[in-house]
DNA sequence: ACAAAAGTGTTCGTACTACACCCATGC
DNA sequence: GCATGGGTGTAGTACGAACACTTTTGT
């Protein structure tokens, strides 16, 4: 086996990272996690909080691990989205990367720069400006697949607090859509899903009448979906 | 710039390769395109057409490579699916493995086993057996991701001929979601998208009424598109 | 009182569901 | 003539689209 493996050796000159696109909602707009680098190569560029995947470690906790020294954050459930390998992507040779995307609320996570990041910060996703390597493809990648994905799971809700109104997972929707969508019929559909919780309270100290809270029912999607059901939105038409 | 690469270099000990789910239909079953490897590890095992990445080389170029020199197969339409990379999945050190998938017409392809395929053969989706390393898995991922996209996108005449009847996309569609569809609203559904064509011939030597030829209007879907069409199908109840 | 957003009733049309029935061919 | 699928008509219903209106709060 050994002898075997003597002439494979050419094919052991790669590394490979992990870049994480973590999506947050905040302020009616849609936000992506950036981190500052202070390492070369793109030094003090912004960038996608990623890092290289050690020799024996799985990928999923790689990227766990370099999100958390990166940026701060724990417990994070990353999806994989898609590998990016074009052969120029890295200055020090060949590097594939495997990109990871995430759904969080804004206001659970306090962000710590650490490692290769001198800064963590929320950006626009619709007003990013040149990132290190490939990382504008593959914010662009990861959106795309959000914009399926919410669609027919309930992902949405990963965005918003405990505590939201229908009109706040409206905004949220034409968000990522970048659609409008009617009031009411969004609101009949969300309804008749059985999904949310009316929480009896309201919002305070808005100059019009308070919204009624409401929060996501997970235990009761899994029931439903146990029997057949399909979370299913449609698009309206484009903006 | 040399310097900084010095430190770096304990990551660059890893290989990857590219797997290919190729996916057939015939005889009324979803099939998959498997080598069998006449190489270690694994070797006399069924297996992915799939093998190392070359060090200069994309991705995607690779996955069209690999497949032509296991299996003869060329201009084939690959996407992406997965990546795999747990430590432990190939003995000669740490390997990740990019997963490729296509849609295929059985019959416009024949198939040469060369490189490390000692074989090659059609097999049938739910009858695979003990695969050479994680590859059962990685069909289980295309799968799925075959199922969700057949949905939404007309990529299931990709693996019929190019003259088919009505009944053979249902079959088509019945075998991917293992469901039971019911023919008259299939037919209205189909027919009232308007992306066939009725070739005004019909089977011959059928021991029943002949059943009408349609062609797959690819040109026409595009223009559909463009005006914002959406290609969409709904799964039946389970079977 | 007024602005601003929350929240509801209802009408209309389209499209999916579920059956039942007739048609063309080979043996 | 009979078996075997191919192909069609239609009634009932559910659901999305569109729109107008009422309600509740802060200033």
């Amino acid at each position: 086996m050994v002898q075997a493996k003597k002439s494979f050796d050419g094919f052991f000159k790669s590394a490979f990272t992990v870049d994480n696109v973590i999506f947050g909602f905040d302020d009616g707009k849609l936000k992506v996690l950036l981190i500052k680098r202070n390492e070369e190569p793109f030094n003090d560029f912004w960038a996608l909080p990623g890092y290289f995947v050690q020799q024996h470690e799985d990928l999923d906790a790689a990227a766990q691990r370099v999100l958390r020294e990166t940026t701060g954050l724990e417990n994070v459930y990353l999806e994989q989205v898609h590998s990016f390998g074009s052969p120029g992507r890295h200055d020090f040779g060949r590097v594939i990367t495997v990109a990871y995307y995430s759904l969080v609320k804004v206001a659970d996570f306090e962000l710590h720069a650490a490692s290769i990041a001198e800064e963590v910060a929320w950006h626009d996703v619709e007003e990013i400006s040149t990132l290190a390597f490939d990382h504008e493809e593959i914010i662009r990648v990861a959106l795309n697949s959000l914009k399926r994905r919410i669609r027919t799971q309930p992902v949405g809700f990963k965005l918003l607090p405990p505590a939201f109104t229908l009109t706040d997972l409206q905004h949220l929707y034409e968000a990522v859509w970048e659609v409008d969508l009617e009031k009411r019929n969004f609101r009949k559909k969300i309804l008749s899903m059985n999904l949310l919780r009316d929480l009896g309270r309201s919002q305070t100290g808005v100059a019009h009448r308070p919204a009624r809270l409401y929060s996501f029912e997970e235990n009761r999607y899994r029931e439903l979906e146990e029997e057949g059901f399909n979370f299913e939105l449609k698009e309206g038409k484009r903006k």
